[in-house]
DNA sequence: GGGAGAACTGAAACTATTTTCAGGATACGT
DNA sequence: ACGTATCCTGAAAATAGTTTCAGTTCTCCC
């Protein structure tokens, strides 16, 4: 079986609404970006509808094999900065990425299947970040603190997105507010 | 002249874009939620982006009008967390202004003159913010605090209107964080 | 109360997009 | 090599959505 077709399918799919939305998501822009025909789209995933739930299903599962990996040895501080900071950047991947969990958060507050699985990313996330805090600063109340954080590269990362911001200065103002709310270890 | 029949499209499509986004901005829906045929709409705005583009400009203008009233008497802390919390809450209008809001800031990453228009609003809202946190602390850096705070305030907003988090909780963070980064005054 | 112009309607024409499908290519076991 | 099951294509049919427009109603000035 060619799972591997359905794999490139995907990948296709997460480079289409990185470039034009999940608005611009169209299955004749799916195929000329997979290589594909149109008509193999709803052979291998129905219809349009469950294509686009199979690639927002698929983001989902990358960000969490993502997550596991990257064990740095460097202190919890540094670390937690590093995990927050990593939301921005230059690299073109970096942005397609970012664009893309913007609009599955955008298209989260219209569909609740999509708001849970979107919650579960966003929970295992959190909790790393709590996981740092915690080590960082254990006498602190780790949960609001990483729930603020996270909150927080959410809105910087929309001001990025839109230009309002450059990666750089989203970063700085992360380890500023690390250090801020942490405590002057 | 009939002004107020244009202002009914325009609210119309304002709630249609709160219940089911940018992607559910059909003619046929707005004609249908103001109570006109869909011939009207063209004739009115010229096409379809036309339309889209005056509903945007006047959810902008709504914004801005809104932000100019409102002058409360309490402290400048107590203004600045009620600017802040007043993002959230439980009426039915206060969610779809924020799901309009939402769309608008997904949107603004793909098209650049949305962007444009948006930081403005941005901008003037952080400004406001801005403001009160150098009355409330003089001595603070108010500018980072500020773009901060309201980043947080959109990242925030996300969680809410993807049910991850409660009006309250928000509320509630959000004043824990603002005793947290102005200092205990 | 009649005429002119603006507001408005509904349906047909048009455009964009998805879905279906008949059949061609490809891989694979025997 | 043959048969067969699966993968895949391209184009036609179906569907969804927008635009146009001929004609109707409304308004308001004379």
């Amino acid at each position: 079986m060619a799972a591997e077709t359905k794999e490139r399918i995907l990948e296709a799919c997460e480079r289409v609404i990185a470039r034009s939305g999940l608005r611009g998501f169209r299955l004749s822009e799916v195929a000329r970006e997979a290589g594909v025909s149109i008509g193999l789209l709803p052979y291998h995933f129905g219809d349009r509808d469950g294509l686009l739930q199979a690639a927002l299903d698929h983001v989902n599962e990358s960000a969490a094999r993502r997550a596991v990996q990257d064990r740095p040895v460097a202190d919890a501080r540094a670390r937690l900065t590093a995990l927050l900071c990593s939301e921005f950047g230059d690299e073109a991947q970096l942005r397609a990425g970012s664009i893309t969990w913007n609009e599955l958060r955008a298209a989260a507050v219209f569909d609740r299947a999509q708001a849970t699985a979107l919650a579960r990313s966003t929970s295992a996330w959190q909790g790393e970040v709590r996981a740092l805090v915690q080590a960082a600063s254990p006498g602190a109340d780790a949960a609001p603190i990483a729930l603020a954080l996270t909150a927080l590269v959410e809105g910087l990362s929309g001001r990025w997105l839109t230009g309002q911001l450059t990666a750089a200065e989203a970063q700085a103002l992360l380890a500023r507010l690390v250090d801020e709310l942490l405590g002057p270890a």
